[in-house]
DNA sequence: GCTGCTAGTTTGTGATCACATTGACACCGG
DNA sequence: CCGGTGTCAATGTGATCACAAACTAGCAGC
């Protein structure tokens, strides 16, 4: 168990900041998915995860509950609950929701970014980049959804936010899968367009920059590709990403 | 509780379909705010929905829970959980959203769409149709939730649907307070325009008739009648909708 | 050697209990 | 008459326990 990696992972409970096991559990497990440590196909127990932060089933098996209501897990016919599986399919389908939503809270955002808000996704952008120059695929991972995420808050927090998270929390366990089996090098992006258009207040070019850092992102996953990631997730049984 | 309203609301368990008790109670709690039984502002007691169907807390807990992840229900500081209130802020955001993702499932769903369905969906119109006419809200609010979602599964089951489902369970409480306080007579909606498009297989034309749709249904709310909502809303401590 | 059955273990589920916190309401002092 | 305070009920939270279903492994029989 090597891999306790967050700030807020101290002992179970030992901050104590008004915040329930329940709500400690769930963030534990959603930044364990979100960073890809969960790969697609491996099932969770309840006691399994419960033994491991040191908490009862109870709380684990709530915050497991609302992982699968925003589709961060399933649950199968057996009761049990696993990381889902990408199939191409379902991965056209994000990729064209995270097209809708995101290029929609981009526009939204729009009006109330500011020389600060531009200064901060430039530098997060920079290291970005720095962090694929490198093969730093944990901070690529980190930085590049902060860098969106830091953009949709703007805009509107209560309705967007929650729909794109839930996306997001479908989407990146296959995407620590690509990057870390294929490699970050051919990952590209279209932050710099983005953040020009935002800068120059287009909305066209916003949302032109937008799709297309969607859709270039992994969108040209070619055949052999998906094959080599469908043989990587049938022995998926266990053991978290390296 | 003379509103145990459905079809599967036998006693606690009786039917016994491989269904866990707090998968029951998801449905019914679902269901209940989805037909606007729960109305804004309306504050839920664990134990009072526990004892209302008959079940121990602990699966209820968790059917809350999972009723919070897809925003159908907010927590506040307190730990208390309640009907979320709905603002001019958010309404705008949910049907904006709204236009985003439906016009997008429903041009994935075209190509899936045949000769049956379009029976079937016309069928619908027509059923919303004449319950708009004899003023049947209940009925109304049924057919119309279906007409939309019998469009959008064909498409994109998958991911789309979980999200759509969303908004509108967001959505669905303050509906239910709009017909039922200003009455179902200013609805309009552009079914048959959708239902044409589908038949010509125009994406455009599908495309501008959901949005239509969506924003004529309820979009001109004027200034008084919000306030008049607002209101209503504001007493709502306890007591379902009629 | 392979299939089918059975015992033991693991796992999810739900009820119950104990505890902490919050909210309500009456009471007392000003 | 009003505001503060103490008490009690109500509520959310989480651990534990008992039970049922599912999976595993081992053995017998074909």
């Amino acid at each position: 168990m090597l891999d306790s990696v967050d700030s807020t992972a101290l002992h179970p409970r030992a901050d104590n900041g008004a915040i329930t096991v329940q709500e400690w559990v769930y963030r534990q497990l959603k930044e364990r998915i979100l960073t890809g440590q969960f790969v697609p196909g491996r099932s969770v127990t309840l006691r399994g995860i419960a033994t491991m932060l040191g908490v009862s089933p109870t709380p684990v098996r709530e915050a497991l509950r609302r992982l699968v209501s925003e589709r961060a897990l399933e649950v199968h016919g057996n009761r049990r609950v696993s990381v889902p599986k990408m199939t191409r399919r379902k991965f056209d389908d994000l990729c064209a929701v995270r097209v809708s939503l995101e290029t929609l809270a981009a526009e939204r955002a729009m009006p109330h970014v500011d020389a600060d808000h531009l200064e901060r996704l430039r530098r997060l952008d920079a290291e970005v980049d720095e962090a694929v120059d490198n093969g730093e695929i944990n901070r690529y991972l980190h930085r590049h959804r902060e860098f969106h995420f830091s953009i949709y808050e703007l805009g509107s927090a209560e309705v967007l936010m929650p729909l794109i998270e839930s996306v997001w929390l479908q989407f990146s366990p296959f995407l620590r899968l690509v990057v870390s089996h294929i490699g970050v090098d051919y990952i590209v992006d279209r932050h710099a367009d983005a953040l020009n258009a935002l800068e120059r207040q287009d909305h066209a070019a916003l949302r032109f920059a937008i799709e297309a850092d969607v859709r270039e992102g992994l969108g040209s996953l070619t055949e052999s590709e998906w094959r080599d990631l469908d043989a990587v997730t049938r022995q998926a049984g266990d053991a978290p990403a390296p």
